[in-house]
RNA sequence: GACUUUGUAGCUCAGUUGGAUAGAGCAACUGCCUUCUAAGCAGUAGGCCAUUGGUUCGAAUCCAAUCAGAGUCACCA
């Protein structure tokens, strides 16, 4: 239980006997400023118009109350009505002792709800690349979040594996390919496939070219360049089911599988269940006849199939071309029953970027209007592109960061800079390179999911990931030093599981204390607002008040035997919840770096 | 043009259910390794919280307008 919810009805109740009023709304409290004596504060402004007093008077008589009716409260002060607690040291040691014994402190219990989380989904002509990264990394650590707050979690993944994009990649295969392979080629599956897609890019605006001097015009050239219509015949055979085109589909397909792989490996995400595009691209056009039945959607003259959201603001939207062809809400409203109907979750995320905003809030209120039960816990769970400082990352031209390059290059960095400093000399090879791998991935994440999802993020490949300050490397460093002294502890036979006498605490250690106090409400807070970053400021902030507490106070060295084993526990409490909060940011620590 | 979103230190970002003197990291500068791991710690310097107005005991936070960047706007996914 977070100390809000401790107080408030303790706070209401002094409210109701010394003011004669009902209070019904939860007591919030802030962190005091270090200025002032005490951690947690209330603000009292609020209740004066309760008390019909001044703030200072307010907060004395508030301040009383909870000394005199709660045994952990040892002394309080009111500055220009701001109530500072001092909460007793004993109140805090046995807090420190509930986080070291409790294996699930910060998590909730099961709900009983079940929420699914789509993320990466990506399109399988080209290999993944750092904007893949944010929206993989941001998934997975929602899911996980998810989970720790007792959510059943899925974990979903919906491949978009047709359509025009991919028939782009098989032309140019065909008519350059020379019959390639990624073991020919020594290349990943993914990369061979975009390397095709660039190349069709690069024939197609040639070929403009070529028809501009034969003085076609912008418009023609558009249209009627052979080699888009040669894709689009493509497209028009793969939908007819002709052998030829599916076989080198599946070839290709297949090639870029393996490469995802590994690459899903590598970033550490995972996934329940996979849905491809390929059977799902026919969906909803039940729905489509369910919806004009019902009188939600009405047909155009042209016989076209539409929905007039004016009433929530929004305007008119195509869901059936004239020709019975679904677009892409016709897809995903099939989708989004498919989802309910197999696994009857309560909440749907979906990881997608910005610039289809528009798109989810016109899914969730068609949903809506279908009277779907679903239709509420639908949430698009939106992030910023990365850009360049050249501008917009573009496959096409190849001017992309690619993910796999890039996890190798900050592997690479991470490495070099270890051996700058030599002090992993003992380590052998391979654990060497396990922990370079966890290091630079781990950088990797935390770079992308410290900062708020909704903000795009400028990133320049020149200027490489930092490896000191608010950083993965940082945290990791922090956890690797207390296994350290957790490990001579062992050796020296420590016991300080629990510890009897009481302990007057140190400013550095109450501080840390208090701050491991705050963790279950941040996780909630994060799964709230579907915010990782939550997670990885908080675990930020954990990781430097402890190495204050570490630069200024001995743990071994200290000759009161309770004082040591108080700050044994603290270090084992921190450890854990440094590991636990990485985690659910999908990054590893080490034990030892 | 309409709607959505972003704007905080040189750079990257916290802080936004209204609360005390706006916080970190990087970069710069000073100190601290014979002491449990210096990927660390302590410190200096750096701010018209885009602008203007409003709401109130109190505004970076809420409201309105303006400016700047980004995205979307109906048959591409």
């Amino acid at each position: 239980m977070t100390l809000d919810t401790f107080l408030s009805p303790f706070v209401n109740e002094c409210i109701t006997s010394c003011f004669q009023v009902d209070n019904k709304e939860p007591v919030v409290l802030q962190a005091t400023r270090k200025e002032f004596e005490g951690s947690h504060t209330l603000v009292v402004f609020p209740f004066t118009k309760f008390s019909k007093k001044s703030p200072e008077e307010t907060g004395k008589i508030i301040g009383e109350y909870l000394i005199n009716h709660t045994s952990i409260i040892a002394n309080y002060n009111v500055i220009k009505g701001f109530l500072n607690l001092t909460l007793k040291d004993n109140y805090w040691q046995e807090f420190l002792e509930t986080v070291v014994s409790d294996s699930n402190f910060g998590r909730q219990p099961d709900n009983g709800l079940t929420v699914m989380v789509e993320y990466s989904s990506p399109n399988t002509n080209k290999p993944l690349h750092l904007g893949h990264l944010r929206n993989n990394f941001l998934g997975y650590a929602v899911a996980q979040i998810l989970e720790a707050n007792g959510y059943a979690v899925i974990k979903a993944n919906l491949i978009n594996d047709r359509g025009i994009h991919i028939c782009k990649s098989m032309l140019a295969y065909t008519k350059y390919g020379n019959n390639e392979t990624p073991e020919s080629a020594n290349m990943k599956g993914d990369h061979l496939v975009g390397k095709y897609y660039v190349i069709f890019d690069k024939a197609l605006k040639e070929k403009a070219s070529e028809l501009r001097e034969l003085g076609w015009n912008d418009e023609e050239i558009e249209k009627n360049n052979p080699l888009l219509q040669e894709a689009q015949d493509l497209l028009r055979r793969w939908e007819a089911n002709d052998p030829e085109v599916l076989s080198l589909w599946n070839k290709m397909n297949s090639w870029v599988y393996a490469g995802f792989e590994k690459t899903y490996k590598r970033m550490g995400v995972k996934f329940d269940k996979y849905y491809y595009e390929s059977d799902t691209y026919l969906l909803g056009k039940g729905i489509v006849e369910e919806g004009v039945a019902k009188g939600v959607f009405y047909h155009k003259e042209d016989n076209s199939v539409w929905i007039d959201l004016a009433p929530e603001g929004l305007d008119q939207k195509l869901v059936l071309r004239a020709d019975g062809t679904s677009v892409y809400i016709t897809q995903d409203m099939g989708t989004a029953d498919l989802k309910y109907q197999e696994f009857g979750i309560d909440k749907s995320v979906y990881v997608v970027g910005n610039e289809q905003d528009y798109h989810f809030v016109v899914l969730k209120n068609i949903m809506k209007r279908l009277d779907r039960v679903y239709a509420e816990g639908i949430y698009h769970l939106s992030y910023g592109m990365v850009d360049l400082p050249s501008g917009k990352m573009k496959s096409r031209e190849g001017t992309v960061v690619d993910a796999d390059d890039l996890m190798q290059e900050v592997v690479n960095e991470v490495a070099a800079y270890s051996k700058e400093s030599g002090k992993l000399d003992d380590f052998e090879e391979n654990d060497l390179n396990n922990l370079f791998e966890t290091l630079g991935i781990g950088a990797l994440k935390y770079y992308l999911l410290k900062v708020d999802p909704k903000k795009r993020m400028l990133f320049n490949p020149q200027e490489s990931i930092d490896l000191q300050g608010n950083t993965g490397p940082y945290i990791q460093y922090t956890h690797a030093r207390i296994k350290s002294v957790l490990r001579k502890a062992e050796q020296l036979n420590l016991d300080f599981l629990t510890n009897s006498n009481s302990v007057l605490l140190e400013d550095s250690e109450k501080d840390v204390i208090v701050w491991l106090s705050n963790f279950e409400s941040t996780i909630k807070q994060a799964a709230d607002e579907y915010a990782p970053s939550l997670v990885a400021n908080y675990v930020y902030e954990l990781a430097k008040l402890f190495n204050t507490f570490y630069n200024e106070l001995s743990v071994l060295k200290e000759t009161d035997t309770s004082k040591m084993k108080l700050r044994l526990q603290l270090c084992l409490a921190t450890a854990k919840v440094i590991k636990s909060a990485m985690l659910l940011l999908g990054i590893d620590v080490p034990e030892r770096m």
